[in-house]
DNA sequence: ATTATAAAGTCAAATAAGGTCAGAGGTGGA
DNA sequence: TCCACCTCTGACCTTATTTGACTTTATAAT
């Protein structure tokens, strides 16, 4: 049974798909009384799944007359990327932030489907499993060799 | 006597066989109940004998609705550089070997141009540093995901 | 202005998974 | 018999999700 979280992430990245301009507005707490949950979960969805890493903005406004929007940004490509490969402080890359990246690459057009599925391969699963705790390291590592290569060759 | 590891082992693969596409995705505590074994024997049965070795990809998630899935990805060819793959003795690929392999594979057809290139990317150079004596397992263990990945979008 | 009401935000604890590793226990062949 | 090589177990670890008490901010009503 998947989680909750994810159903509700099913959702939300369905009618964005669904708005014309990728933007959707919503009430926190209509959307938490649909999955029956409380509306701290919405946040914790937004928080891990529709972050600035993975293309979104998410603005909100509080108190009478309240919502949440999500919007949906494309990418300066080539521009964000280089700043993200150059900014050495980040220095490892969990198996979701992973992901969430490569999604976005190939949606924007700068790798491939069959290049996205293939960094995926590497980048999930137990492939890293022999690199035990420098497992994040190494993802980032690959990450940057791979996005370094394509750039390369553009 | 058969071993539990073997009645395991029988039992995935029987329910892989019966998936239409031999995916299968299930509960690791559900499992070692059925069987009534400690959880982590499902670990070992799974990294004994569901390896990319063997043509199984297996991907988890921890946490509230997680699970275990495997993909068995059939491996039914004459092609010696992929049979290769299947050697289970063999755990370890060095950079030269690496880069003959991916040439030969894109020379072939199996892998296009762009993806080779990635390979490379990833199969050279200074990138698997991090994993220091482990480099040259490491490399192979990738090998294997990204070969398997290609196959199994074929 | 003051107070009430209607949102959304934060954060940490509780819960629900799966992962790792080292050592104990078997088993079969030389 | 003894050794090498599986298997099996349990203690401990890491990660993801769910919940709720408390906080902050905006609007509406007096």
């Amino acid at each position: 049974m998947g989680s909750k979280a994810e159903a509700i992430e099913q959702y939300l990245l369905k009618i964005i798909e669904l708005s014309d301009d990728h933007i959707v507005e919503l009430r926190r707490a209509e959307l938490s009384y649909q999955f029956s949950c409380v509306p701290s979960q919405i946040n914790y969805v937004l928080n891990t799944r529709f972050t600035t890493a993975q293309g979104y903005v998410v603005e909100s406004r509080r108190g009478g007359g309240g919502y949440l929007r999500i919007v949906k940004v494309p990418i300066e490509r080539e521009d964000d990327l280089i700043k993200m490969l150059a900014d050495k402080s980040k220095q490892d890359l969990s198996e979701q932030e992973a992901k969430g990246l490569v999604i976005r690459l190939v949606e924007e057009g700068f790798f491939s489907k069959t290049e996205g599925r293939l960094m995926l391969g590497v980048l999930s699963g137990g492939v890293l499993a022999r690199a035990k705790e420098e497992k994040d390291l190494l993802r980032m590592d690959l990450m940057r060799a791979m996005v370094l290569t394509k750039l390369r060759e553009k």
